[in-house]
DNA sequence: TAGGCCATCTGGTCCT
DNA sequence: AGGACCAGATGGCCTA
């Protein structure tokens, strides 16, 4: 699948203009520092002795200079000449920059604070020097508290804290949303925010992969997928909702997976029949224990030890209600149980995969139906156009 | 009881 | 000025 190598890409390419813009910043406020160590003498409005602010701004160069290289700036010595452009444009970009801060520029807003600073009782400016005695940082001096204002800003505040609880909700509901659509759903044991999120990026990984294999998925790689950086409580969740004991999946301390021997994949999903040839296709064909009768979807005997940790609590197909293939058309593996007017509320939209030449490849016996008008991947369409489709894939692996 | 998770408050920053 | 967003702080609850 092509998409897949091009995400990364894209990840690559983000990350490498993330990189440079820290550049570009850093190499901003090193240039401002320079201009402010250049013009020192020149500053007005700071109450601080020079010495102290060329002690403090060499701290702040070297602190800054420790990440950054460019030679050709540094050695400059007419590094000055260019600076009040950047200065300008940094001033105005960056305007809580900690050097700024420091600055006092000459303009109408200076004299704006030049007269409230002339208003301040001596009590204020008794509070402006430190414990030295030296004066402290100015600012923008805040303007006096009055009864009706300190009310205000408590209203203002209140109303803050209803909109950020409202956010919060907000963000909150759409986790649940997201905790619905990802394998492992229960009412009961709810997965914890960053776990949902772990889950889902993993889910959304591994059903890439699957697509991009174009074939029916191994159940062991599939979980070792979803399972990557969960916590342990999560990993056996999942491993619960799969209906597979945690330790057969689990990676070892190198990162990889530790199991061995039969795919319990062979002992969920039956071995696939392809319709034209009537052979047996998929994971273990002809490992399975001829003595002991295959049934499918089963949990009850054969492979009983592999469900050891199966959490009574999730919500599964497997769990309740008659049997039915733990997959289907939208999510691959279908792991939860709901009806068909509460998940399509919740899930609107289902996947039309479409031809792409990297999968033209794929037979008539793929999981995936593949219609050949499409160059995109796949597109969207509405849940219940897919219906037909998902019937078609169930019976399929009911086969 | 320590640690994890969560909700809420709060101040800072950015944007309109 | 005000709202959205963000991150840090804090306290409560739960569990191993």
């Amino acid at each position: 699948m092509a998409w897949v190598p091009a995400l990364e890409v894209g990840i690559a390419v983000i990350s490498q203009r993330e990189k440079e813009e820290e550049r570009k910043r850093q190499r901003s406020r090193k240039s401002r520092l320079r201009f402010l160590l250049h013009k020192k003498k020149n500053w007005r409005g700071v109450v601080c002795d020079g010495a102290i602010i060329q002690r403090e701004l060499e701290k702040k160069m070297t602190m800054l200079t420790l990440p950054f290289e460019e030679p050709a700036l540094m050695a400059d010595p007419q590094f000055g000449s260019n600076f009040p452009r950047e200065c300008v444009s940094e001033a105005k970009s960056r305007k809580n920059d900690t050097c700024l801060r420091d600055e006092r520029p000459s303009t109408p807003e200076l004299k704006k604070t030049d007269e409230e600073e002339s208003e301040k009782d001596e009590d204020e400016r008794e509070e402006d020097r430190d414990e030295n005695g030296l004066p402290r940082r100015r600012g923008p001096r805040k303007k006096k508290m009055t009864q009706q204002r300190v009310e205000r800003v408590k209203m203002r505040r209140q109303e803050a804290n209803a909109r950020e609880r409202s956010r919060m909700h907000g963000l909150n509901d759409a986790l649940d949303s997201l905790r619905k659509v990802v394998p492992c759903y229960s009412k009961t044991q709810k997965l914890s925010k960053i776990e949902t999120l772990r889950l889902a990026k993993n889910y959304i990984w591994a059903l890439s992969e699957i697509l991009s294999a174009g074939k029916r998925p191994d159940l062991l790689a599939f979980v070792q997928t979803l399972c990557k950086g969960l916590s342990q409580p999560t990993t056996n969740l999942v491993a619960g909702c799969l209906q597979l004991n945690a330790r057969n999946f689990l990676t070892d301390h190198n990162g990889e997976a530790s199991h061995s021997g039969r795919s319990p994949y062979d002992s969920v999903f039956p071995p696939y029949q392809s319709p034209e040839l009537g052979t047996p296709t998929g994971h273990g064909s002809g490992t399975v224990d001829s003595a002991k009768p295959f049934r499918p979807y089963g949990y009850c005997n054969t492979y009983e030890s592999f469900y050891e940790s199966t959490s009574p609590e999730c919500i599964s197909p497997q769990f309740e209600g008659p049997l039915s293939p733990p997959i289907n058309f939208n999510g691959i593996f279908s792991l939860k149980h709901e009806d068909t007017a509460e998940y399509g509320k919740n899930c609107h939209y289902g996947m039309h995969y479409c031809a792409v030449p990297a999968r033209s490849s794929l037979g008539q016996n793929s999981m995936f139906r593949v219609s050949s008008d499409r160059n995109f991947p796949y597109d969207l369409h509405l849940r219940s156009q897919s219906y037909a489709m998902q019937d078609e894939l169930n019976a399929a692996f009911h086969n």
